[in-house]
DNA sequence: CGTTTGACTGGCC
DNA sequence: TGGCCAGCCAAAC
């Protein structure tokens, strides 16, 4: 469990993801826009995760609304398999329609 | 401490 | 629709 994800903008930013309900995704930007830091700040915040944690990691996706491609080509199949569990419906080229999966934050 | 890297994004063509 | 460039900021070396 002690990992360097300890940082408070780190925990801040797994808050943010913990918020992404079931079924809906969101982006790297929109999460960066709520905790105040950029978006790579996130997607770093993201590869820090350790496998097994609370954090819905697969609920964040860029803003093309495609899985971001990482070291580990696994990762990313892994991903789009735990959203199509939770209903999310891929484009034929492997976008998701943000437009219906979007989660939009509550103002606050 | 300076350089390089990275699960990003918006602008331009 | 898709590739390239600059800005972004923490981590790794």
């Amino acid at each position: 469990m002690p990992h360097r994800t300890s940082s408070p903008l780190y925990q801040q930013i797994y808050t943010l993801v913990r918020q992404v309900p079931v079924g809906r995704v969101t982006t790297y930007g929109r999460i960066a826009q709520r905790a105040g830091c950029s978006a790579r700040i996130v997607g770093f915040a993201m590869a820090a995760l350790p496998p097994g944690s609370d954090v819905p990691w697969q609920r964040v996706v860029n803003r093309q609304g495609k899985v971001s491609p990482r070291r580990d080509a696994e990762g990313d199949l892994l991903q789009q398999e735990l959203l199509l569990g939770e209903g999310v419906c891929f484009d034929a080229s492997g976008k998701i329609d943000l437009d219906c999966y979007a989660y939009d934050f509550p103002t606050g």
